[in-house]
DNA sequence: CCAAAAGTGTTTTAAATACACCCATGC
DNA sequence: GCATGGGTGTATTTAAAACACTTTTGG
């Protein structure tokens, strides 16, 4: 079993274990997952069962990679001892990986690259509450690309996507709108 | 192991078995399904992984399913004897599955539907070479819904999908034009 | 000549794109 | 009052949708 853990604010994360007898496959994840970041209740998602028996030359090793997705990587306690020697880092530059995982990390970029254009997931890398800039940095920094500000707001907010809130946020310059996803769970709609 | 093989002529089968040691995935899936169906060089492609412990009472089994796309159900040479109970079905109409086989039936129709919106992978539901009438009425029965053949027509066209052959089918009435795919391996297009 | 399937265009409607300035606040 | 990030509208272009008749062949 392999475990993988998505873009929160840029950040990733890498972790893997064993199945049990008798334990759901996402359970299993879900303990490897807070073993090794101390991350709980994250967004989880199947990706792709691994069972090459030349990608670990000492044994024949099936492994079913997920990703886990999280709003905020600054809010995770933190890897247990055990996994001390892991850690976060930028999407695009993530460090040498052992065996495939390089690899299973891909599937996961493209997944959610794939999802953001057709669903809600964004949800899962978001705070509950959050600005209409954050919600678009999200998409033009995951997508790598630029977005037309207006058009953007435009269709997701014509698409009822999200909720907008009566309080702003004020700070440092003019206060800013704050919304909520309208449902928080997955939903597939046409975004892009 | 689970496997599956998909809409030929709208026709369905389902096999299973087990994965051995130091054995490729594919690999068996290729080899059960040649045993149980005698369809052999099918397309192939993973759709989830099962692990529920509930999902079977006598045991822990974690099954790999896979679905296997063909032309043409009628040209399969049939199940060997070990199998001669299973058989070829339309869509829609499976006979009551064990397990959650259903399940996995479920998640494959859903998989093809969705890929033929936006791949190629029609090419491995057709005989190489194919009338335009015949293409449309894949994606017809498929997606289950009419299709504008114009509009249809024209879309497919412009995007340079198919190659035009100067040979014409003929038969009872107006002879047909035939086309191939401009590629034979699977490519993400926009589709519908 | 007729039955049956193949093939073809135009108009309307909706959506995507391109593009630049004003607004509200804290300091 | 100015620096900073928040917020807004229109015109153009492109694609999707709606829609029905003519053509070619074998029998």
């Amino acid at each position: 079993m392999q475990l993988r853990r998505g873009p929160a604010r840029g950040k990733w994360a890498f972790a893997g274990g064993l199945v049990r007898q008798g334990e759901l496959l996402d359970h299993a994840v879900r303990r490897e997952l807070r073993a090794a970041t101390g991350l709980a209740g994250a967004y989880l998602e199947q990706l792709f069962t691994f069972g090459d028996p030349s990608r670990d030359p000492d044994a024949h090793v099936v492994s079913v990679a997920y990703m886990a997705l999280a709003a905020d990587a600054g809010a995770i306690t933190g890897p247990s001892r055990k996994y001390a020697a892991g850690g976060w880092f930028e999407v695009g530059a993530l460090p040498p990986l052992a065996y495939d995982h390089a690899l299973m990390a891909a599937y996961a970029v493209k997944r959610v690259k794939s999802k953001l254009e057709y669903s809600n997931i964004a949800y899962a890398l978001l705070p509950r509450v959050f600005t209409f800039a954050q919600f678009e940095e999200l998409y033009s920094r995951i997508l790598d690309r630029p977005i037309d500000r207006r058009n953007f707001r435009r269709r997701v907010l014509a698409m009822g996507l999200l909720r907008r809130l009566t309080e702003t946020r004020r700070g440092a310059h003019r206060p800013a709108a704050l919304y909520e996803f309208a449902r928080q769970s997955l939903q597939m709609i046409e975004m892009l």
